[in-house]
RNA sequence: CGCGGGGUGGAGCAGCCCGGUAGCUCGUCAGGCUCAUAACCUGAAGGUCGUUGGUUCAAAUCCAACCCCCGCAA
């Protein structure tokens, strides 16, 4: 039975795997069948969520489901850490959302190298928050890029890419797991590529360059002093998490999901409330006569519910100015 | 022991402080009005008020414990 294992061993490439989100499970299982995953890197467990507990990484947890040796280490970039990391003779290091840096010495200890699967087409959006970014500036697509890994923020050149649509109702979240089952999807074919030397990475352009900060305070209010299309495009990309807030009489309404409507237009000031409509939408009045359709909500300490059902508990009539005055 | 909100017919809420007939908006069903309708009118069905125990003549309401959901912050 160890015959075995050591035979399909052989076979198989065997990295180091890093990440920490979510958004790294789908490849890290692929993997999982693909290559001999010697071990799994990830950020250390930190206080978070209701009551600080310490949690694991979603990388960290599955992982452990998976019996695979997983390390946490605070930082890759003492003598100590590099030696361990290189007691595992990798062939390669795979990393996906991991979050920390890769010191020169790390890049340059696999055999084949280090490749990173990032959300966004390459040399758009590197950094931080590519899904996010990218709806919110109203990208009519992006995708994944799979790069050999370089000192600098993203800038390595980029082995293989995808490409996929981001519609008017696509939110961060439904656009996150489509992009991690797309780096899922390509990451297999460019392991083999790059370990048989069957590709030649090409450099990213040096048109088009765009950074995506990551999401910050600022980003989760909602200001409507902006055009409606605006509005629903951060509100899309803030959806479902963290989200984008705005306060209102009836207190913080977290807006998860809305559209504008093109063919309205009022004069009432932003922040006034315009009536609902048919299809359980809530409608506020934005910057420019601009009419936002707010499709659904989540009330601080409450569930999600559509714009409608909020209205059925509020006693909102239209005309009413109801965001909080500060 | 980080801070905080909540669990009431299918949905969203009020009622709780100050115990005493189950309320509002919407949905559903039936009927009516209408050329018609998502509009309007009339009527109906539908609730162990999260769970368990306690106090009381009487508990959605007061007390205790527990279960579940969620917001903030990180």
């Amino acid at each position: 039975m160890t015959q075995t294992v050591c035979r399909d061993s052989r076979e198989k490439a065997r990295i180091v795997f890093m990440g920490s989100p979510e958004f790294a499970l789908p490849t890290l299982e692929v993997l999982c069948q693909h290559c001999d995953i010697r071990a799994v890197y990830t950020q250390p467990p930190r206080q978070s969520g209701r009551g600080l507990h310490q949690r694991k990484t979603a990388v960290g947890q599955r992982a452990e489901e998976l019996g695979l040796a997983c390390f946490w280490p605070q930082t890759l970039k003492t003598e100590e850490e590099q030696k361990q990391l290189a007691g595992f003779e990798a062939d390669l290091f795979i990393v996906v959302a991991y979050g920390l840096i890769l010191p020169q010495a790390v890049l340059d200890m696999p055999v084949h190298g280090c490749i990173n699967s990032h959300a966004s087409l390459l040399p758009r959006w590197r950094g931080a928050a590519p899904i996010q970014r990218a709806i919110e500036a109203g990208d009519s697509h992006t995708g994944v890029s799979i790069m050999q890994m370089q000192a600098g923020l993203d800038t390595g050149p980029v082995l293989t890419a995808k490409k996929t649509e981001i519609t008017p109702e696509m939110t961060a979240g439904r656009l996150h797991d489509r992009l991690a089952g797309l780096s899922a999807e390509m990451m297999p074919q460019a392991i083999d590529a790059i370990m048989a030397k069957r590709i030649q990475p090409q450099p990213q352009p040096q048109d088009g360059i765009c950074y995506a900060p990551k999401l910050g305070p600022a980003d989760t209010r909602l200001s409507l002093a902006q055009p409606a299309v605006r509005a629903a495009r951060k509100i899309q990309a803030l959806s479902p998490v963290p989200g984008t807030a705005i306060d209102t009489v009836s207190g913080r309404l977290k807006l998860l999901t809305a559209e504008a409507m093109d063919g309205q237009s009022t004069e009432a000031a932003p922040g006034t409330f315009l009536g609902r409509t048919k299809d359980e939408g809530l409608l506020l009045a934005c910057a420019k006569n601009t009419v936002l359709k707010v499709k659904t909500i989540q009330p601080a300490g409450r569930q999600i519910m559509s714009g409608g059902a909020f209205l059925n508990g509020h006693s909102w009539a239209a005309g009413d100015m109801v965001l909080e005055s500060v």
